[in-house]
DNA sequence: GGGCGTCAAGCGTAT
DNA sequence: ATACGCTTGACGCCC
């Protein structure tokens, strides 16, 4: 079993995600962008490493425009020596990459061009993980998209888009995850039946969208899905409600008495599990910790001192409180 | 230097 | 018709 975190890392000062605007676009300030973004990325995986956090959700933004007309930059080529250091740095410590295209990769879209687009997306972020020479067990995690009116036909567009648009590398790799409004697990199982692709199980969005299949049972039916040869140990998304706001909201910081209730529903199940939790490393160390109170993680290196883990109240509000939009401190 | 409107891209729901 | 939430942060203009 591995745990992780998505994208950013709110300790290190650095960011993977440096950017820009399109309309600022050109292929002088590209490279030392992308640049940036590999540095900050080995950082980040280099923290992960030193907490036991072997899990991770890279962001889409490490090549900014990645799959965009604009970029015309020969980054692939630009970078290829640093794309296989992070690779050889990722398969020497045994670390389990994902990454999560946003919600404009609709491959169900009546509108060809979205699904141009789309694939297009698909295209970048599975050349990255060529790129870094990951193997299919590293997983493109998209939603199934929109409904449309016609649940059963816009599924049907998936899969043929699937069948037809899509290059091995991207193929091999894409996973399915169930939504809180849309697609539920057992629309998901559908999808696996018409691909065979793997459904990468949410257990929030479950509790938010379901047909009755109880947690465990849930968690069962979604790991059959995937392929231990091919595509590694099944994936999973965990978070939880957080108390008094809108319904399908995650909570600011992991809340330890959900968590060890879910980790009894796994009952042996083996996965690597994305916390997507608000205050991200914070919380991914403190689910750890709890992992290796059951026996599930491999121990803490001798003299390993946790970081303080002071959960964000969701409720109260105090004057300790990060602002929302405050930067992180300066390195200088 | 800090504040804040806006940023390539979609969809469905709430108001 | 418009705003918003979702994966979410950060650019960059303005003062």
């Amino acid at each position: 079993m591995k745990i992780g975190y998505p994208c950013v890392n709110e300790t290190l000062a650095c960011s993977a995600a440096t950017t820009f605007r399109l309309a600022s676009y050109s292929a002088e300030r590209l490279g030392p962008t992308v640049a940036a973004n590999l540095a900050c990325l080995r950082q980040i995986l280099e923290w992960n490493v030193a907490h036991g956090l072997l899990f991770f959700r890279m962001g889409s933004g490490i090549v900014p425009f990645g799959s965009h007309e604009v970029n015309t930059h020969p980054w692939q080529q630009e970078f290829r020596g640093e794309f296989e250091e992070l690779g050889r740095y990722i398969r020497q410590h045994g670390l389990r990459i994902s990454f999560h295209p946003d919600q404009f990769v609709v491959l169900n879209s009546p509108d060809p061009t979205i699904v141009r687009r789309s694939v297009d997306e698909l295209i970048y972020q599975g050349s990255l993980l060529d790129l870094m020479g990951l193997d299919a067990s590293a997983k493109l995690q998209i939603h199934a998209g929109g409904v449309y009116g016609d649940k059963d036909a816009a599924l049907a567009r998936w899969a043929d888009t699937f069948h037809t648009r899509l290059p091995e590398a991207v193929k091999t790799r894409i996973v399915v995850e169930n939504d809180d409004r849309l697609y539920s697990l057992r629309d998901c199982l559908g999808l696996h039946e018409m691909t065979g692709v793997p459904i990468l199980f949410d257990n929030f969005h479950h509790e938010c969208l379901h047909h009755g299949e109880l947690m465990r049972e849930a968690l069962r039916l979604a790991a059959a899905t995937w392929d231990a040869a091919r595509d590694g140990v099944p994936m999973l998304d965990y978070s939880s409600q957080a108390p008094g706001e809108r319904r399908g909201k995650h909570t600011d910081s992991l809340v330890p008495t959900r968590f060890r209730e879910f980790l009894t529903y796994l009952d042996g199940l083996d996965v690597d599990m994305m916390l997507e939790i608000k205050d991200k490393e914070a919380s991914a160390v403190a689910g750890a910790r709890v992992l290796r109170e059951l026996g599930l993680l491999a121990p803490a290196p001798a003299g390993y001192a946790y970081p303080e883990f002071a959960p964000r109240a969701a409720t109260a509000t105090t004057a300790s409180a990060r602002p929302p939009r405050s930067r992180k401190a300066s390195a200088a």
